[in-house]
DNA sequence: ACATTAAGTGATT
DNA sequence: AATCACTTAATGT
């Protein structure tokens, strides 16, 4: 499991915090779909992914869902660091986009090592900056793209997370993440199969132009 | 063979 | 780009 850790993060994180991680942390595998973090919950523990993937939606007044990005292996979910700081409840719902590794640290090792650890100090600031790049980017893409584009964008997001070109999503999936519909979807697939960018089967298609 | 669920289509706003 | 109403196709029992 270590060496999981120093590949991931081994280039931030002094020896003696990756030990420390080590002895403190408790690693959990935990299989795709699960709902990690939910809406309105208070985080009490902090988690580190080593592998795999990790959506973070955010939900309107009505329930609607939205993609905003996906972590992957060596990021963390920035929530959990305004929560364990502020005592605040989550903004968002993090769930698992493909079977994936993490470590759970206890939330009061958070302040310790900001103190302790330039390591831990930088990685802490660059998941902010990481994070808030990435909400730009969500954001240019709701405003400024059209739904052709959005959809093109979020495959290839899909393909880069999942490290396969082959992705096993139904329409109806592809319309939750973007908040779309179904419909509009499946026509738009239609649109990018015909310029020979996808291609579709059931419940699943394949980004051939990457 | 039948039911269920995913995907395709035309028309309308 | 969304919604409706309907069709067609694939899959499980």
């Amino acid at each position: 499991m270590k060496e999981a850790l120093v590949e991931s993060y081994g280039f931030l994180f002094e020896d003696e915090l990756i030990e420390e991680i080590l002895s403190v942390g408790n690693v959990q595998v935990i299989e795709q779909g699960i709902t990690i973090i939910e809406y309105g919950q208070s985080v009490r523990f902090m988690p580190l992914l080593l592998d795999g993937a990790i959506k973070i939606m955010r939900q309107d007044s009505e329930g609607e869902e939205l993609l905003l990005y996906f972590l992957e292996s060596g990021d963390t979910c920035t929530m959990t660091l305004t929560c364990c700081m502020g005592n605040t409840k989550s903004e968002i719902r993090a769930e698992t986009e493909k079977d994936s590794t993490l470590i759970i640290i206890p939330v009061e090792f958070m302040s310790i090592w900001l103190q302790k650890y330039d390591g831990w100090r930088s990685f802490v600031f660059d998941s902010y900056s990481n994070r808030f790049l990435e909400l730009l980017e969500a954001i240019d893409s709701l405003a400024f793209s059209n739904m052709h584009d959005r959809i093109y964008r979020y495959l290839k997001d899909k393909v880069l997370v999942t490290k396969s070109t082959e992705l096993e999503v139904t329409h109806q999936e592809i319309a939750n993440d973007l908040h779309s519909s179904r419909v509009v979807i499946s026509r738009l697939l239609k649109g990018l199969e015909n310029e020979g960018k996808i291609k579709i089967s059931r419940n699943k298609l394949e980004v051939l132009d990457f």
